[in-house]
RNA sequence: GGCCCCUUCGUCUAGCGGUCAGGACGCGGCCCUUUCACGGCUGAAACACGGGUUCGAUUCCCGUAGGGGUCACCA
C-alpha cells in the first residue's frame, strides 16, 4: 500500500497539513507500505522556491520526509495533459469554448432568479466536427448527470452524493495546463497511492475525482477524510489565532518535535486512555478507525504540557544544545547539560529553560530582579556574611557537603532553611526562583558562589545610602 | 442559499443498549518542600434539544438547533 503527502507550496508547512503528514506516515508505516510526498507547485503564481524549502524543513523536523524523492506536479503537465486528450478521444471530456465572461453571466443570471448553478454546456454534446479550430477552450469532463456515488471512507463512512450535483469541472484550462483535478488523479495513480488520506475539505472534491478516475477506467483508492483542526475559538485555523506554521511551534515557542508528533497525533485521534505517545508506539497503535469525524480545536496549553514532559524527558546535552544559542555566547553546554536535570524540570518551553538557566552565566555584579532586591536587607547582608565566611572554610564543594554545613547552620541559628536560603537565592542567582539552593552553589561553583555572596554581604541599599 | 459532514466535562478524548459516564490538559484544595517547579492525593466540571425504537438509550432511527466543509480556467 501506498499513502501520499501533497501540500501545495504556497507558504508555511501548515500545522494542520502537519496532521495530514503524520496520519499518512503513520499508516504506511504501520501496514508496512510507502509514504510519498508530492509538491503540488501547479500554480505557478503562489508557489514559490521558499515555501518548498519551509515544507521540507517542517516536515525533516518531525521527521516525516517522503521514502522516496518527492514528485513535483508541474514537471508532469504533460503526463496530465496527455490523460485529458485520452479523454477527449474517448469521448469521456469535450472542449468547451464558452469564455469565463459567459460563464460569470450565466452565474449571476442564475443567482438573480434564486436558482442553483451549474454549468450546462451547450458543447457537450456537440460533434467534435464542429469544434471551432481558432477559438480559445477548456477540456471539460462529461460528468455523469444520473444515479448517485458513493464512497466507502474509512473515517467519514459511506457518503453518498447524488450525481446530478456534479459540474463537468475544467480538466485543461484554455491555455492548456492542467487543473488540480485532473492533476491529482492522474498523479495519485501513476505514483501507485492505494490509500488518500487527506483533510476532509477535500471530501467533495472525491466525487469529482472518481469521475476521471472511472472515465479512465483506474482503480478508486480507499479514501480517508480527516476532520479539520480548527482554532481555540472554533473557527478554521488561521494566522489570525498565531501561529499556524510548524516553524513557529519550533522557532517562536520553543517546541521539541516529540511534542508537536505527540500533540497532533492525539488531536482527532485516541487510542484509549493514552495520552503520551512516543513514535514507535504510534507506528504500533495508529490506525484510521480511531480518528474521530468531528473537528477538534487547537489547545496551546495542552501542548505546552506536552511539551515539559519532554523537556523532562529529553537528554541534556540535547537540551543544552538547543538552548545555548538563546542564551548566547557566553553560554557553556558543559555546564548547561550539567545543570540541566535540574533546569528541565522547571520549563515548558526551550525560552524558559533558558531564562531558568541565564544566572549560570550572569556577569558580576549582578543585577538583582525587584523582588531579589527587595530580599537583600541589613539583616539579610550580615546573614551573608556570615553564611559566605563558613562556606569560605568548605573545600569539598560538594551538593551533600554544602547541604549538611548549612543545614547545621540553620539548626544552630534557629532558623528556617527558608530564611537562609531565599537571600542566597537572591544574592547567586538575582532572581527569586531556581533550581535547589545546594545545586546552584555546586553549579556556579565554589569560587564564582563565594564572589556572588560577598558581593552582596559588602553592597550598599540603595535606600540607606541615598 | 444548494450539497456533504459533525455534536460526551471549557478543551482533547474513552464509551461501541444496562457504567457511580473513564482518562488527559486547564481550574480549585491538600501533601511533599529552601523558592519555583516536578511528583502524589483530591474536588468541581459533559452525554445540544425534541420525538421515536426498546424492558432499558450517551449508544440505534428521524427531526430541530448549533458548528464545520464545499460550491473557480486555486489547490
Amino acid at each position: 500500500m501506498v499513502t501520499r503527502f501533497a501540500p501545495s507550496p504556497t507558504g508555511f508547512l501548515h500545522i494542520g497539513g502537519a496532521r495530514t503528514a503524520l496520519f499518512n506516515w503513520l499508516y504506511a508505516r504501520h501496514h508496512g507500505g510507502k509514504y510519498l510526498l508530492r509538491i503540488e507547485d501547479t500554480d505557478r503564481a503562489r508557489s514559490t522556491e521558499p515555501a518548498i524549502a519551509a515544507i521540507f524543513d517542517g516536515l525533516g523536523w518531525l521527521g516525516l520526509e517522503g521514502d522516496d524523492e518527492p514528485t513535483f506536479q508541474f514537471a508532469r503537465s504533460d503526463r496530465h495533459a496527455a490523460v485529458a486528450h485520452e479523454l477527449l478521444e474517448k469521448g469521456a471530456a469535450y472542449r468547451c469554448y464558452l469564455t469565463p465572461e459567459e460563464l460569470a453571466e450565466r452565474r449571476t443570471q442564475a443567482q438573480a432568479e434564486r436558482r442553483t448553478f451549474r454549468i450546462d454546456s451547450e458543447w457537450r454534446d456537440a460533434d467534435p466536427a464542429t469544434w471551432p479550430s481558432d477559438a480559445p477552450f477548456v477540456v471539460r469532463i462529461k460528468a455523469p448527470r444520473e444515479g448517485e456515488t458513493t464512497i466507502e471512507d474509512e473515517v467519514q463512512g459511506k457518503v453518498t452524493v447524488a450525481n446530478s450535483e456534479l459540474d463537468d469541472f475544467v480538466l485543461l484550462r484554455s491555455d492548456g495546463t492542467p487543473t488540480y483535478m485532473l492533476a491529482v488523479v492522474v498523479d495519485d495513480h501513476d505514483m501507485g497511492v492505494t490509500h488518500v488520506i487527506r483533510g476532509d475539505d477535500h471530501l467533495n472534491n472525491a466525487f469529482r475525482q472518481i469521475v476521471i478516475l472511472e472515465a479512465m477506467g483506474w482503480p478508486v483508492p480507499v479514501y480517508a477524510h480527516v476532520p479539520m483542526i480548527l482554532g481555540a475559538d472554533g473557527a478554521k485555523l488561521s494566522k489570525r489565532h498565531g501561529a499556524v506554521g510548524v516553524d513557529a511551534y519550533r522557532d517562536e515557542m520553543g517546541l521539541l518535535p516529540e511534542a508537536v508528533f505527540n500533540y497532533l497525533l492525539r488531536l482527532g485521534w485516541g487510542h484509549g486512555d493514552r495520552e503520551e505517545i512516543t513514535r514507535e508506539e504510534a507506528i504500533e497503535l495508529f490506525d484510521l478507525s480511531g480518528v474521530g469525524k468531528s473537528p477538534s480545536r487547537f489547545d496551546i496549553k495542552k501542548l505546552l504540557n506536552l511539551n515539559g514532559h519532554y523537556i523532562r524527558e529529553a537528554d541534556d546535552a540535547r537540551l543544552a544544545s538547543l538552548v545555548a544559542p538563546l542564551i548566547g555566547p557566553e553560554a557553556d553546554e558543559a555546564l548547561l547539560t550539567e545543570a540541566m536535570p535540574q533546569l528541565k524540570l522547571r520549563a515548558k518551553d526551550l525560552h524558559e529553560l533558558a531564562a531558568g538557566a541565564a544566572f549560570l552565566f550572569k556577569q558580576r555584579p549582578l543585577s538583582l530582579d525587584e523582588k531579589a532586591a527587595a530580599l537583600i536587607t541589613d539583616d539579610a547582608r550580615d546573614l551573608l556574611a556570615r553564611i559566605s565566611a563558613r562556606l569560605h572554610r568548605i573545600s569539598d564543594w560538594t551538593v551533600a557537603t554544602l547541604e549538611s554545613n548549612l543545614k547545621a547552620y540553620a539548626e544552630e541559628q534557629g532558623l528556617g532553611l527558608g530564611k537562609l536560603a531565599q537571600p542566597m537565592r537572591a544574592a547567586l542567582t538575582g532572581t527569586t526562583t531556581s533550581p535547589g539552593i545546594f545545586d546552584v552553589l555546586a553549579l556556579l561553583g565554589r569560587d564564582e558562589a563565594l564572589a556572588r555572596l560577598d558581593a552582596q554581604a559588602s553592597s550598599a541599599d540603595a535606600d540607606h545610602t541615598a
